[in-house]
DNA sequence: TTTAATCTGTTCATTAATAAACAAAAGTGG
DNA sequence: CCACTTTTGTTTATTAATGAACAGATTAAA
């Protein structure tokens, strides 16, 4: 991709989070996001519908560098403790966006996103282990992914009050418990 | 100016003074400054005729800057001892590229002209003033400027060990037994 | 309510930055 | 010394960003 549109949208969306850790998302302006990122206005909506689909775009992205950053490994089988571990690190280094995102009135959307996302993992996850014989899977999937969001929403708005190491630690016991990683 | 030159310019001599803190200016290209600022290496040679009236063209910069922010004051009269600390404190705040500049071999450009900033600033200075009869000028002006440069060279280049209102009134005093203002 | 000010979304002509290619110069290693 | 790589400086066509202007929508103040 061109150098000026990475440039463009990388400003333009830390402005948006930027002007959302001082203000609550539905009182932010074009104008303010175009005047703290430092483009005109026109710019962005050379990329953006509007300020809601800016937004969308951005959670969308978080998630993804998130997504990408954290599961590569080896390859393949996706739950291990090293993996958990990488992504409490990565959620560490950018807590500042997440803590943000996860807080900011009337963007549910992210928890949301992030919870479905997670729903789909686990599911496919589940669905290769052989185990679990004599557990419902379908009331797992609700119950798994949910509760470890809700731990990492926790960690996040509560300043990370333990290590990522620590964290992982006790969410891996949870995991283990729950049949949802081999013991 | 446009918004696009302005913010080419300063990531471009942005990476050079970050290369100059690795690396002897002779020994760095063309190409790993494009990398490091990020544009297009064509971009640069769009408004810089090779690295070193890229070089020129930086320190130039970093001088006037120094001097708007240093220098007004009220308005006229130059030396007084709040412009002083303010000088001080400007340094301290951007003494990672002064440092670099004042010490990156095949850089002596740099302190020579602020040396001679200095010399017809303070050569104005001496004019303005009634006093110092029985002073000779000539001599005065090759004395202070080189002086003082020295002390900011030699405060910067050791990390800056005393306060800006230290270092400020030391000078100050100095400057005053050289009568260079009343006291 | 009317006025004024701000924000939005869009258009347009102009300008700067881009990628890609190129020949020539300068280094580098065998 | 000669092949080989890197760097330099320049050129091209293409694309993105800019400032300016505009009408309409919102909002705030008088």
């Amino acid at each position: 991709m061109d150098k000026r549109i990475k440039k463009s949208k990388r400003a333009i969306e830390e402005a948006l989070i930027s002007l959302m850790a001082e203000n609550d998302f539905i009182d932010i302006t074009i104008n303010s996001i175009a005047e703290r990122a430092d483009v005109n206005r026109g710019t962005i909506y050379l990329h953006y519908e509007d300020k809601f689909d800016l937004l969308e775009q951005c959670i969308e992205g978080k998630i993804q560098k998130l997504l990408n950053f954290c599961l590569p490994e080896g390859s393949g089988s996706y739950p291990s403790k090293s993996s958990l571990l990488r992504t409490f690190n990565y959620l560490e280094e950018h807590s500042f966006t997440f803590h943000i995102l996860l807080t900011n009135k009337g963007v549910p959307t992210f928890r949301k996103k992030i919870l479905n996302v997670m729903k789909a993992g686990m599911k496919e996850q589940l669905e290769l282990n052989g185990i679990n014989q004599n557990i419902n899977k379908e009331i797992l999937i609700q119950f798994l992914p949910s509760a470890t969001i809700s731990v990492i929403e926790w960690w996040i708005i509560e300043s990370m009050p333990y290590s990522p190491e620590d964290i992982t630690e006790q969410l891996w016991i949870l995991l283990e418990q729950n049949h949802f990683v081999p013991k």
